[in-house]
DNA sequence: CGGATTTGACCCGCGC
DNA sequence: GCGCGGGTCAAATCCG
């Protein structure tokens, strides 16, 4: 399947520089804007991008938990930075952005940023709501009446319509209860998880990320030249889906969207390496890590295991975490994005294995992730791929 | 032959 | 209400 796509991945180490990224949350904007973003200077670092199997570039990103990768999001508290000030915003996006709105883009900073955009559903991501002040979890009033009203409104709908289709279903007529899909679908409160996208620097579409994927259908996208393919985790019960589209601006930009948790290991990682642990606050490694449970691996048994073949991933974007509003470490409820940064993700994403948990999350916030220890070794081999390139 | 991909049709939310 | 665009389904097809 990805063997076709595979492989031919031109890095473009050189730029990885981590500055100025810029990390969205829930989705990125569809063409145009991630154009502009790109252009506002909210540029991409490249990692490396090898689709081979097994080195998923999501481990590769030390992606834990929704709630997120502390260590690349940790720029501010890097001291070993590029010359260049890394940088990274984040932007609460509704889940239903669509196109209408675009997020605010703010230029890049020196420091991490969050911006928080209105919410319009509350069917995810509810700490947006309002978040640009701090809330508590139930504090349903304090949303904005508009955001309030259209959440409740969107409530409304879904009931009356789902219990309207369960009648229907009985009393339709066979011929469009033939043809169309499962009605029941609509019982489930439509429910979007959320989301993260990834920019990366890549000649193939489909990055390995570590998990299996099947494609289910491919768009057109809206003032882009390039398609959209969308993939669910073959594995049972695994809602996990991802986009894949590439930048119509930058063809050389794959942005993949990864959306929901994954429940289960990745499939093709190396069982002896899997740090699996549960969080201390968590009753299963498996119930909140997006990308998959608690693999973390060690970084540098990892690096060493993989770094052979490590294209050139570009993390793009990224982020609408699965906000724990109940967690101090989210400003007594409301989304904090400083608390992004340093400290309190550390506390809280303690992950990996017991050997390497809280001191890989330390160890990595302290050198900005595995970026510095990748880098140098990507970049050699990077230039050297090149030069085969050319 | 089984699993993955392709692809046209359909569903749904949203804006006008 | 209608059209548009994003997202999903599932039959057909492909492929190892």
């Amino acid at each position: 399947m990805d063997g076709r796509e595979t492989g031919e991945l031109k890095t473009t180490i050189d730029q990885i520089s981590m500055a100025n990224s810029t990390v969205f949350s829930d989705e990125i904007i569809p063409g145009s804007s991630f154009a502009s973003f790109a252009s506002s200077g909210g540029s991409i670092f490249d990692m490396s991008d090898n689709n081979q199997r097994g080195s998923g570039f999501m481990d590769l990103l030390g992606f834990q938990d929704f709630n997120m990768p502390p260590s690349l999001f940790d720029f501010s508290s890097s001291q070993t930075t590029s010359s260049s000030s890394s940088s990274m915003m984040m932007v609460m996006m509704p889940p239903h952005h669509q196109q209408q709105q675009q997020p605010p883009l703010a230029s890049p900073t020196s420091t991490p940023t969050a911006v928080a955009l209105p919410e319009r559903e509350s069917t995810t991501s509810e700490v947006l709501n309002g978040s640009t002040a701090p809330t508590t979890p139930n504090s349903s009033s304090i949303s904005s009446s508009s955001n309030e009203a259209a959440a409740n409104k969107n409530e409304d709908q879904t009931t009356t319509k789902a219990q309207d289709e369960e009648a229907d279903e009985q009393n339709q007529d066979p011929e469009k209860t033939q043809k169309q899909l499962k009605p029941k679908k609509k019982n489930q409160k439509r429910q979007r998880e959320p989301r993260f996208a990834f920019m990366t620097k890549s000649e193939v579409d489909n990055l390995d990320d570590g998990y299996r994927w099947r494609k289910y259908g491919q768009k057109a996208v809206k003032n882009s030249p390039y398609p959209r393919s969308y993939y669910r985790c073959t594995t049972a019960a695994c809602g996990v889906k991802k986009r894949v589209e590439r930048s119509s601006d930058d063809p050389s930009t794959v942005v993949t969207t990864y959306e929901g948790q994954h429940i289960h290991p990745s499939p093709i990682m190396p069982r002896g390496t899997m740090g699996i642990a549960p969080l201390p606050d968590q009753p299963s490694a498996f119930s909140s890590s997006p990308f998959g449970v608690q693999q973390l691996l060690p970084h540098h048994h990892y690096q060493q295991q993989q770094q052979q073949q490590q294209p050139q991933y570009s993390y793009i974007y990224s982020s609408a975490p699965s906000l724990n509003i109940s967690s101090p470490a989210y400003g007594g409820g409301a989304f904090n994005p400083s608390s992004f940064s340093t400290g309190l993700l550390q506390e809280r994403y303690n992950f990996g294995s017991p050997s390497s948990s809280s001191s890989a999350v330390s160890n990595l916030l302290r050198d900005h992730g595995l970026l510095q220890d990748i880098v140098p070794q990507i970049r050699k081999e990077a230039k050297e791929e090149d030069h085969l390139h050319q």
